[in-house]
DNA sequence: ACCATAGATCAATTAGGGTTGATTGAAGAT
DNA sequence: ATCTTCAATCAACCCTAATTGATCTATGGT
């Protein structure tokens, strides 16, 4: 298929769109969060990305490293990849799959801003 | 039931029980952050905990808040609370729900060390 | 041209999680 | 004691997402 190596990279292209003016690294919308969480939601997703954090690796040694099936794990890789984290790079008759941190990082964001100011006394209920 | 203000505190308790030594902030297991991450992901938990930013809310007050049904919204009530996300208080009658934010901390930072150190290149396919 | 391998995709099934309405329990109020 | 209200729980249903095996495409080697 043609398009297997284009980055559809939802997250930044996302961004973009709802920041058309020039403005300094938008904090991720709540869907764009949530689309991220349920991509990391899922205990094999967060095995490959375990497995990628020391660097790239190609889908046949993933699919050894962590004992998938190759359909299982190129149904995750999927799944990640358009929620922008992780992308994929071809090398010969490989393809290698590799962190987006930048998405991670977003992520990350914005659940340090979730967190703050939340310590507020009870408003008596009516 | 008895337990209705008992805090299961899954994650910190899971902490004190996997550092036993006096280790500071122990950094998230997996499995820790799998149970926060699938407790996020959800759109109407995560409008709860927005709905929990400006402090402690009732649940009376969240079903009209979020426009939920009673028995919905306490589904996934319980799931945040389980998951160690938001804790309970009983007041009279009725029941207060605010945020923990520490939890949700723990969970940034496991994110941010997720997404260093993935920059290296490829290792070469065998 | 043919074959072998890497990896994506498809269709069918299965499993897990969310929804819904009714029921139950607990805490005030009368 | 009774009644009402807040909120948790239960059982049945539904729906989405994950699994599985087969098929398809592309790349490279012979």
């Amino acid at each position: 298929m043609v398009d297997r190596l284009v980055l559809a990279d939802p997250v930044f292209s996302t961004l973009e769109t709802t920041a058309p003016s020039g403005s300094k690294a938008e904090p991720l919308a709540e869907d764009q969060a949530q689309r991220l969480l349920r991509a990391l939601a899922e205990p094999i997703r967060l095995q490959v990305l375990a497995a990628l954090q020391n660097g790239e690796r190609c889908v046949c040694d993933l699919t050894s490293d962590l004992d998938l099936g190759q359909s299982k794990l190129s149904f995750h890789l999927k799944v990640l990849k358009e929620a922008g984290l992780i992308r994929a790079r071809q090398e010969g008759r490989w393809i290698y799959y590799g962190l987006e941190p930048a998405s991670l990082l977003l992520l990350r964001d914005w659940l340090g801003e979730l967190a703050v100011a939340c310590q507020s006394p009870a408003s008596p209920c009516s």
